[in-house]
DNA sequence: AAGTGGTCTAGACCACTCC
DNA sequence: GAGTGGTCTAGACCACTTA
């Protein structure tokens, strides 16, 4: 084998033997040292590539037994959250945003268990309706942990949208995202202009930071959405 | 600041100060140099750090012109993808699969567009039920290029599902993924054994290796399928 | 031209886990 | 216990981009 260069190469030359089933499914293949020795380069040089194909899900290592070819590679679709103003923006329609309601609420029966703050009056519940171009895009339902983002009363959300301004002033270290398919409930198909039972995209954000929640938030798409998203 | 011991811990105070606005975002934050001497680490440990980060979205770098926290954090949700059968698996319940019908045919209209491949006969044809405990979990429609993999013409798909062999025979270069809500036609309605119009949810795969299409399939998952993601 | 990040090296020590 | 991957270091050179 001639000498590579790089890590990028170090990759494609493993996936090429994967795919040419050169090292198949299942199968051990070289440790580190021996494929450094093999591509005339350093061993942290191979270790950075395996760690990106294995972060891919393409290679399976563990200390001592090392590094096999996964079986059943689990493919990651990587689905890009933008802001939703941006979202609609981006499909080249003309974004605008309106403010229904907002009251400071306790936190729904439903999702109490999931909520991690004991308080129950804490909370801001507010809906908004997102347009693309005049028509209601997505109908939003959010929650908002007042304790954790005291500056958001302030807010009124008529030049920035809630979401906008989460973005921006409220990181989270991680969250979970949820879609599901569901026929439009009587209000959900009022805000959107749509007949009742249609089915929409719903999806659902509910983000923390160390363990403390931020927001939750159901997002009700219009039919036709398509969430797209590469392999 | 104490000395860290690495990259994670890096990671951590870096996310820290961008929720604590020490850095603000669209600010510039010091180089690795700076920030190596200040934990007392090398520069590559601050330099792993700094592109993990960059690749989640939180930070932008460039060279010279040195790194900024993301002014828009577009954040990345990770879907995973895995075989249908251990999806269900996963989720403790039995799987079964049943072929329900395979022809070779001609790409049908709608699609030819989007097909690569000019040939319109060359096309395998099948539908397909997997089952979760003998509950219909997912209808699949899927065709298959045959030029790009006609070993699939000696499969009877009977030991194991198509989804399965071809994640195992035929791996691709780059796939695209499309989620949808749409309320069940006669033909999917059936098959689930669910209400016509009952809201689904739509999952579209393609995948190609190297621009020669390989399969595209449509999966019609039961109307309280939910998918669940991290971000 | 200069300063920043991107990558690589050679070596080291450690952590895990299989034997 | 021994062998594998995980991480770190100190240094080097390069690539890119801004000034």
């Amino acid at each position: 084998m001639a000498a590579m260069q790089s890590s990028e190469l170090i990759k494609r030359e493993i996936i090429r033997r994967i795919n040419t089933r050169v090292w198949r499914p299942g199968q051990m293949i070289p440790g580190e040292l021996e494929l450094a020795r093999e591509f005339g380069c350093a061993r942290s040089t191979v270790n950075r590539a395996m760690q990106e194909l294995a972060r891919r899900g393409l290679l399976n290592r563990k200390r001592k037994a090392g590094t096999r070819v996964a079986l059943n590679p689990v493919r990651r679709a990587t689905l890009e959250v933008p802001v939703i103003r941006e979202q609609i923006e981006n499909a080249g329609a003309h974004y605008r945003h309106q403010l229904i309601s907002r009251t400071r609420t306790a936190v729904p029966a439903g999702f109490r268990a999931a909520w991690h703050t004991g308080s129950r009056r804490k909370m801001l519940h507010m809906e908004a309706i997102h347009y693309a171009d005049d028509t209601p895009f997505i109908y939003e339902n959010r929650w908002i942990n007042v304790a954790a983002v005291p500056a958001i009363l302030e807010q009124t959300f008529n030049a920035i949208s809630a979401n906008e301004w989460l973005v921006q002033n409220a990181p989270f270290t991680h969250g979970a995202l949820t879609l599901k398919a569901c026929g439009a409930d009587a209000i959900s198909s009022q805000r959107l202009g749509i007949a009742g039972g249609a089915a929409i995209m719903l999806v659902e954000r509910t983000t923390w930071t160390d363990d403390v929640l931020i927001t939750r938030v159901l997002l009700h798409h219009r039919p036709e959405h398509c969430i797209e998203s590469v392999l």
